[in-house]
DNA sequence: AGTGAAATGTACTGACTGGATCATTTGATT
DNA sequence: AATCAAATGATCCAGTCAGTACATTTCACT
């Protein structure tokens, strides 16, 4: 029960650090379930083995947890990323690795899809005033681009390939098979988001994926 | 000023359906701005022609409100879906077509967009709840069926086609692109949502998604 | 011109909620 | 063990908002 977070302990009773975390992964949890006007500080406290007084304390006010909640979705879910390198692999097998994965990730990070969905709706106003998310994701275009180069350099890529509109895709696949599930799935029965059915969608857009990348005919 | 609407008006002074449309587009634009617990009935009503006593003598309460106008939402799009044909065309270029016509027409309706975004975010309790939404969305899916059984017949598509996961790949860029702009360009600057960039990214989705259905290489 | 139901306006309330205040405890340092 | 700042608990307050009570007007049909 007593997570033993990596917070250097610094008695018993006290422990500024695991109250900060605690409180956070809470509000992560809240604010993806119930959005930004949705959520109750109130019921965030109640789940807290602290209290509101200290959520004030920490976080100044509701928006204050609000983004930093945010910024704590985000870390969690590239530090996930990070776990995986690329640079060993053959271009077309990085690329293919990458999309599998992106796909995985954020099936398995709702409360991410989540957060962001809840930024868009407030038209990244809170995001845009965290530099530290976008420097995160400037990484993660990168990270694509070596592969990209790469491939190119090897021939196996066309030319003219815009790592950001890549990207622009990959996401779109990967955020929008989470993101639009209810609705979906409300619609249309949820057949597609069963194990077997997400196992071949990957796949296939993996090949989709690849086929952007190695095309020749269409080059004009 | 005065909207003319195509609800037979009964006299001068009153005229209920006017009222409730009123009522209706308001709600849509509040609801897709704000979401359903951002939505402040007294800011509807404000905005209305008439008053919030109005809003709860025809609707019941706010969810009642706002169920009405996520069908309203869903009906105005599906309206303009409807305007276009493609029967006389062939295969391949209906398909293109309507895969133009679907990014285009998610663009220009954002507040449509919000609405799905939001109803997400509340798992589609709501949207379960209407049996028109479903019946709506089945009917584009068969209009996409009609196409790839032709072009199987024709010989220009391959054989398997799931016309389903084909929506969900169409949807999937679609709706990324309007649903996700903040985040995104808060993150990498918004050159690709700018007009020349939309169009190609629209051309580039559009070979996407012939390549899927056209491919034979990689048939087992 | 009268009647009754549908439609509408005004004003209010009770519950909730973000945030503030005051008081107290804890632990490191001296 | 005295001190002081950081941390925490208990309680309250002012504003907000969904929903309602009550009264009044409009209009279709006699």
């Amino acid at each position: 029960m007593v997570t033993t977070t990596d917070s250097e302990r610094r008695g018993w009773t006290q422990n500024p650090d695991a109250v900060k975390q605690d409180i956070l992964t809470v509000a992560v949890s809240e604010f993806a379930s119930n959005g930004l006007s949705g959520t109750r500080v109130d019921t965030i406290a109640s789940r807290t083995r602290t209290s509101k007084r200290m959520i004030y304390y920490y976080f100044g006010d509701k928006l204050g947890l609000y983004t930093r909640a945010l910024e704590a979705a985000y870390l969690k879910v590239r530090e996930g990323e990070a776990t995986l390198d690329l640079d060993h692999l053959a271009p077309t097998q990085a690329l293919a690795k990458l999309v599998a994965f992106t796909f995985d990730h954020h099936r398995n990070n709702p409360d991410f899809i989540r957060m962001v969905m809840i930024e868009n709706i407030h038209n990244a106003e809170h995001l845009s005033a965290s530099q530290i998310i976008r420097d995160m994701n400037v990484a993660a275009i990168e990270k694509l681009s070596r592969i990209c180069t790469r491939g190119q350099e090897q021939g196996v890529f066309r030319q003219g390939i815009d790592p950001l509109r890549l990207h622009w895709q990959i996401s779109a696949f990967s955020f929008f098979n989470v993101s639009n599930r209810p609705t979906f799935s409300a619609i249309f029965g949820d057949d597609l988001f069963e194990e077997t059915s997400q196992s071949e969608l990957r796949q296939q857009i993996v090949e989709t994926v690849l086929a952007i990348v190695a095309r020749d005919a269409s080059e004009r």
